[in-house]
DNA sequence: CGTTTTTGACCTGCGC
DNA sequence: GCGCAGGTCAAAAACG
């Protein structure tokens, strides 16, 4: 019924919350400012999310920010995202970063399944009306539960490599914006990961992508392309398990912002001005490279040509 | 020929 | 209950 999760945000206007799709959390506070990891780990899921503001040279304090956050406060808005009326209360900077969102959950695996395929769980339930629901509800459960990473970088392409493989399951057209979402899942096996890009309408040249889930195997050595090479460079120094490489072959700039989980309540957190929608985006832009290039070698920085 | 992408249909959740 | 929008499936097509 609950499932004890803490849900964290790191917001940046940039980020739209329907990446999420996420419902205000019942609260973001009581993460714990005191590990440090990497984008890689982050991927990974298992991530302290301050460490990771503090990784890609969010300031710490910046743990104010996230209560800040209020998807609520213009539903309208930040749902349409259709620029038409209220465009102006969001400052899609030209010179757009990587918005990093996120929401951490305990469980993964699995809720791509829906319909089609009959899963082996729960012989017992008899009758196949009973197992339809409970399907329904396990499913929304844990769909609820996926961490989920989404940021957003500046590109010409809208799949960016990340050392993982993906396969492209669907394609959707986005409500109010020209741009389609795509869907992608991770092609290793029992790797539940979940991606979506789409293509920011606000700021075309930037690419949202969010991660769902967290990879249980390392970065595939296999992979076709430049990628496998690349990531074997460096970003996987930290543990030989956890991969959760990122690349960036095609951006320049990222600033991160982690959302909640999908909550369970529709509280809110607070009030989510647009003063404080400036002022975190000023503390989520990564100036330079500067920390993120501990993470994420020069190399991925390369400009498109 | 195996793998990936495309794409229309289907399912689910949510707001009205 | 209905309609909409997001998310997923799966058959067919495309690709290497």
């Amino acid at each position: 019924m609950s499932n004890e999760r803490r849900d964290f945000y790191y917001h940046t206007p940039f980020l739209e919350d329907r990446h999420l799709d996420a419902k205000p959390p019942p609260s973001i506070h009581g993460f714990d400012p005191s590990s440090y990891m990497s984008l890689t780990e982050c991927l990974h899921g298992s991530v302290d999310y301050n460490s990771l503001a503090k990784a890609f040279g969010l300031s710490p304090s910046s743990s104010e920010v996230f209560s800040s956050i209020d998807e609520n406060s213009k539903p309208v808005e930040a749902r349409d995202l259709d620029g038409g009326n209220s465009t102006d209360q969001i400052p899609a900077t030209p010179n757009s970063s990587v918005s990093f969102s996120s929401s951490e959950a305990g469980g993964d695996e699995d809720s791509g399944k829906t319909k089609k395929e009959p899963q082996p769980e729960n012989p017992e339930d008899g009758g196949e009306y009973s197992n339809k629901k409970d399907k329904a509800k396990k499913k929304a459960e844990k769909r609820q539960k996926e961490p989920r990473f989404a940021f957003m970088t500046k590109s010409e392409v809208d799949h960016l490599e990340d050392g993982y493989r993906w396969r492209k399951y669907g394609q959707k057209a986005v409500k109010n914006s020209p741009y389609p979402r795509s869907y992608y899942r991770c092609t290793t096996q029992k790797c539940t990961v979940k991606k979506r890009v789409e293509r920011s309408f606000q700021d075309p040249s930037t690419v949202i992508t969010t991660y769902e889930g967290q990879h249980n195997h390392p970065i595939p050595t296999t992979l076709r392309g430049s990628a496998s090479a690349v990531f074997s460079h460096s970003m996987l120094a930290p543990t030989p398990m956890s991969t959760g490489p990122i690349s960036f072959p095609h951006h320049q700039e990222y600033s991160f912002v982690q959302f909640p989980a999908a909550a369970t309540s529709h509280q809110n957190i607070g009030a989510y001005p647009q003063n404080v929608n400036q002022h975190l985006h000023q503390q989520y832009q990564v100036p330079d490279y500067g920390l993120l290039q501990d993470i994420v070698p020069s190399m991925f920085f390369r400009q498109e040509p």
